[in-house]
DNA sequence: ACACTTAATGAACGCGGCGTACACATATTA
DNA sequence: TAATATGTGTACGCCGCGTTCATTAAGTGT
């Protein structure tokens, strides 16, 4: 089993340890600082403005972190546990038009859009946070949808012929695609819009 | 009338100027400078190393371009202006299924592909870059795929009340996610995957 | 009590790229 | 020849990075 929550700094859930214990307090002021500056776009992310930021010490991030990007991760995983959760009522594709709905709702959210910006620019120029990204962000996402396009597949509400990670791809790119990198309108009448394009390419002939 | 094809250091075509003339010979090497440098992935890509791998002066670079991404911005245009050149023969759908091969071609190519890669990395932390992005590289090729939609639409091969947007996001913005961000298999055979689940949205009930 | 272990701080260092400024050489037009 | 614009080379200060070190703090073990 993977543990998603955390990218590299397991404080060791309940394993009493010896020295000097980890002040959680300290760790949430540091992701938080994280996150609001890379709420405010046009910040570059680094240890020095994160530790000022946070009024912690440079020397404490580079001990708990490998880079800012990865440290953001970590605090935009916890601020967004929620979207994982998901209703197991309904037909598959009212829950996986949801998940859509979800995702336009995370991606246009400015506290969660621009902090996720800047875990994607980090993932395009430093592999690391790229493997950290698409495992402990995208890859559990993906799942949730992976298992409702299964679940259809099996119950013959979806054609049994389908790509599960293309059809993911084509619902869910796009909302990313108009976050990074276009400035078209992301709200939420795209996920319907998007919706009413890929449904008929999932139910049977 | 825009011109694409130079982000802001136009040459000035056919005009006699005074002073001594630039040498095109010297800019073509910068550009293909740049294009090696950012195919080699894991290399910062900037002025310093540009120059040096040109053999030129970092003065020069900074006289003529604002980043070394509009820098790669022009020499991944130069490279690629085949891709814009379409034929006018067959059905829409025909011409626009040939518009997502190309572009799985184009960015499935290491020698373009990745410095795709360094290009979107740079639009997600320089809004300038991103416009230069959108205006010089995104649009051009949407439009391009917009025809065909509009044509297919007024015909009435395609449904009329499509979001060409939309459906344009739906096709095209897998193929930059698995350049970008995944890393699932980018090849051939995903343009014929991902036209199978969007083309039923296309056509009228 | 004491030793031991880990966390957090703060100061300092060298490195490298960035952006700019300046002086100079070169090529072309008026 | 004068004027103009391109290209080169050097030098400078700045800032963030990544690391090292010494020190203090907060818990464990016997």
């Amino acid at each position: 089993m993977l543990d998603t929550m955390s990218t590299s700094s397991a404080p060791a859930p309940g394993a009493r340890t010896r020295g000097r214990p980890r002040d959680p307090a300290l760790r949430e002021r540091i992701l938080e600082a994280a996150a609001n500056l890379a709420m405010a776009s046009g910040v570059e992310l680094g240890f020095e403005r994160i530790a000022q930021e946070a009024g912690a010490s440079r020397t404490t991030l580079y001990r708990w972190w490998d880079s800012p990007q990865e440290l953001l991760l970590d605090a935009m995983l916890e601020r967004t546990r929620w979207s994982l959760d998901h209703d197991s009522e309904g037909t598959a594709a009212a829950r996986l038009r949801a998940q859509v709905v979800d995702a336009v709702e995370i991606l246009s959210a400015p506290d969660t859009g621009r902090p996720l910006r800047a875990l994607a620019a980090g993932a395009l120029t430093n592999e690391k946070v790229r493997t950290a990204f698409i495992e402990h962000w995208l890859s559990p996402r993906r799942e949730v949808a992976a298992r409702i396009l299964s679940d259809g597949m099996i119950t013959g509400e979806f054609r049994q012929d389908l790509d599960a990670e293309a059809v993911i791809d084509a619902l869910f790119s796009p909302i990313y695609h108009r976050l990074l990198l276009t400035r078209m309108p992301l709200g939420r009448g795209f996920a319907d819009t998007l919706w009413r394009i890929v449904e008929p390419g999932l139910s049977p002939a």
